[in-house]
DNA sequence: AGCTTTCAACTTTTT
DNA sequence: GTTGAAAGCT
């Protein structure tokens, strides 16, 4: 397929002209969108803006980056380096870096994790259930994102268990007071809280950012709203870009409201649809045009193309999830040596949940067919990782307490559970932070000297690597820092104590050294064009460590691996392949289905949405593959193929206009009624 | 009763 | 591949 041409199209032309008032692009899937965005940046900067009051925000670190990338290309890496491209979430890090101290928080601040997260509510919710704390953190998220307190939690809270949870999140938000510690709703609810009741910080960042554009706009959640509209301020400019069809977070809070509420919450917005496809074939789109139609419209639109009509999207009907993904994996040999892909990078898996990627993997694997599964355990998620991590934010923030249990304890260095229960007991009796409790005067009414004397050790330790974190900058001290701390930290020694498997360890190690690598390079500051140090852009150790919890993600490890895609349907979002297979189109599987679950009207639309995402990410040719049986303990079951396959409407989408296309159809029917097909041992 | 073992099931995900 | 629940064992 031809990628889009140079020149914008009229509705593109015009999102990028329209400057000077609320702009909402809706973009459908493949049309250009993120052209659209960088083009009306060059535009801004054209018509006389500094780049540093232009704002992009999007979800991911990735799309950022991407976004920043396409900028260079067409601005030049100096403007699109000033350019104030982010997530949402950085965005709050920012402003809680300026101005945290208007709301009581030090500017050492830490982020937590969710895994931090889970830890507190486990503590402060006094379970040990893991499940039970991760039902704690999905509702108290959700509220959260609604822009509710503890307070007004326990007021909207339905039944007991809700109740529970609101109590825990009251004890929660106690607990995050005294770490001087955010989760990371709160990256998005303190910013707006600023904005609401601090009048001159508002004018303040109201002129920082002269015009806002919003990627992925129909993601945003009430919260994220209400910032955008805090941070426009009452004439602000902004343009928002998003797809209602491609609507696929509501279970994260996501509200299409925000989407209905922006021509009545600004009455001179302009809403400027694009409907041209650059990306997929006729067969495919019609495919999409015809699902998504049955869902209701909130704005009119319909993805049009002037690519032929190429293949007819096919169903494959499998006996079982392996006979599935033996067919998946023939198809992808037949493309390879039809020489339609040419890379393995040209086909995606696309499934509905994590765990079908397993038989994929298994079968791909045999195959000898290189993979990834995106969305799989994230660099950051590893123990090892998050170790140094751990210590890394203990430096930044001394008194973020879940961070100095892990890097006291990492490596073991002969200070117990028991000693450390007592200096939390005392901590918390004297309402101060862990590390602060060390160097209490009366900390010996409660410990032996022997323990003091290891804990205060610690802390010497971590200042002074503190005051070290800050003098290391750049990427060459950064490595030479890093290094010799883990030297002195004895952390490889470690990892091979540690685990049983040398190989293993080994690996472990291999992580941290990448870590180590990654963090020295981030230290190192962006190249100017002629390819030196821009001075001005280096940073510490330290100044680094601090952004590390939002920078989740971006390990890039080879983008451009020549490796078959596995992903998610909703990982998949954004992305585009020449070769598509959606696999287990099954009722219960797409639409889902949880076991006494109602199928609620808005839970099968946003399915549906599900569904278009899935087939507008297919460039030249589209399978779909269902389960007649289904795994269910031993036996197999009967599955029904999904509803959306008839809403595909196949059969109308034989070409009327290419008598070619045709006569290909009439020969696959013949192929398909052929006792033994070639390329296809599975008839066997 | 408390432990181990076996068996099956498993939404979607970013920061 | 992991986790939770249920059954079985001491």
């Amino acid at each position: 397929m031809s990628s889009p041409p140079d020149l914008l199209n009229p509705a593109q032309l015009q999102a990028v002209h329209h400057l000077h008032s609320p702009c909402l692009v809706l973009a459908g899937a493949g049309s250009g969108k993120t052209r659209v965005i960088v083009h009306k940046m060059a535009k801004l900067l054209q018509s006389g803006l500094e780049p540093s009051k232009i704002a992009a925000i999007t979800f991911t670190n990735k799309a950022a980056a991407e976004m920043r990338e396409r900028a260079k290309a067409m601005v030049g890496s100096r403007a699109a380096s000033e350019l104030a491209i982010s997530t949402f979430h950085s965005l709050g890090v920012r402003m809680l870096r300026t101005d945290g101290e208007r709301l009581g928080l030090k500017p050492n601040f830490s982020i937590l994790d969710s895994d931090d997260v889970l830890g507190i509510l486990r503590d402060a919710g006094g379970t040990t259930d893991a499940k039970v704390a991760r039902t704690w953190q999905w509702t108290i998220s959700l509220w959260k994102n609604q822009g509710l307190n503890a307070a007004q939690a326990a007021a909207v809270a339905q039944d007991d268990r809700e109740q529970v949870a609101a109590r825990v999140m009251q004890r929660y938000e106690e607990r995050l007071n005294a770490y001087q510690a955010v989760d990371f709703d709160d990256l998005i609810v303190l910013p707006l809280k600023l904005l609401q009741h601090d009048a001159p910080a508002a004018a303040r960042w109201q002129d920082t950012f002269a015009h806002l554009l919003v990627d992925e706009y129909q993601d945003t959640n009430a919260v994220q709203y209400e910032l955008l509209k805090a941070l426009v301020g009452r004439h602000g400019v902004f343009t928002a870009v998003g797809d209602d069809d491609q609507s696929i977070y509501g279970w994260r809070g996501a509200t299409i409201d925000n989407l209905k509420r922006l021509p009545q919450d600004f009455p001179n917005l302009k809403v400027i649809a694009l409907e041209q496809n650059y990306r997929s074939t006729g067969a495919i789109l019609r495919a999409a045009n015809h699902v998504i139609a049955k869902n209701p419209k909130l704005f009119e639109k319909k993805l049009w193309s002037e690519y032929g009509d190429g293949e007819p999207v096919q169903v494959i009907a499998c006996d079982s999830e392996e006979h599935e993904a033996e067919r998946a994996v023939q198809r992808i040999q037949a493309l390879r040596a039809k020489g339609a892909a040419p890379k393995f990078s040209d086909v995606a898996i696309l499934y509905r949940a994590n765990h079908q990627a397993r038989v994929f993997e298994q079968k791909l694997r045999t195959a000898q067919i290189p993979y990834k599964v995106s969305g799989g355990q994230s660099f950051f998620d590893r123990a090892e990782i998050k170790d140094l991590c751990a210590w890394l934010r203990l430096l930044v923030n001394q008194d973020d307490d879940p961070a100095f249990l892990r890097a006291v304890t990492t490596p073991k260095r002969g200070i117990g559970h028991q000693t450390l229960a007592t200096l939390g007991e005392f901590a918390s009796r004297w309402k101060v932070s862990l590390f602060e409790a060390l160097f209490s005067p009366s900390l010996h009414t409660a410990l032996k000297g022997k323990a003091i004397d290891a804990l205060q050790e610690f802390g010497r330790e971590v200042n002074d690597l503190e005051h070290r974190a800050r003098q290391a900058r750049g990427a060459q001290e950064a490595r030479v820092f890093l290094l010799g701390w883990l030297k002195a930290l004895g952390y490889e020694q470690h990892l091979f104590d540690g685990e049983d498997s040398e190989k293993l360890a080994q690996a472990r190690w291999g992580h941290v050294l990448d870590f180590v690598e990654w963090i020295s390079r981030r230290c190192g500051g962006e190249l100017s064009p002629e390819g030196s140090v821009i001075e001005s852009t280096q940073m510490s150790v330290l100044e680094v460590a601090q952004t590390i919890s939002v920078i989740i993600s971006l390990a890039e490890r080879g983008e451009d691996q020549d490796v078959v895609t596995l992903s998610t349907l909703h990982a998949a979002k954004g992305l585009e392949w020449p070769h598509v297979v959606l696999a287990g189109v099954n009722e219960g599987l797409i639409p889902f289905q949880g076991p006494e679950e109602a199928m609620t009207v808005q839970r099968l639309e946003e399915e549906r949405r599900l569904m278009y995402v899935g087939i507008t990410r297919a460039r030249t040719t589209l399978a779909v593959s269902t389960l007649r049986r289904r795994k269910r303990g031993r036996e197999m079951v009967a599955a029904q193929p999904s509803r959306f396959i008839a809403e595909m409407k196949l059969d109308e989408s034989v070409s009327r206009e290419d008598p070619r296309e045709r006569l290909r159809k009439l020969r696959e029917a013949l192929a398909a009624q052929a006792p033994r097909v070639l390329n296809d041992p599975e008839g066997a």
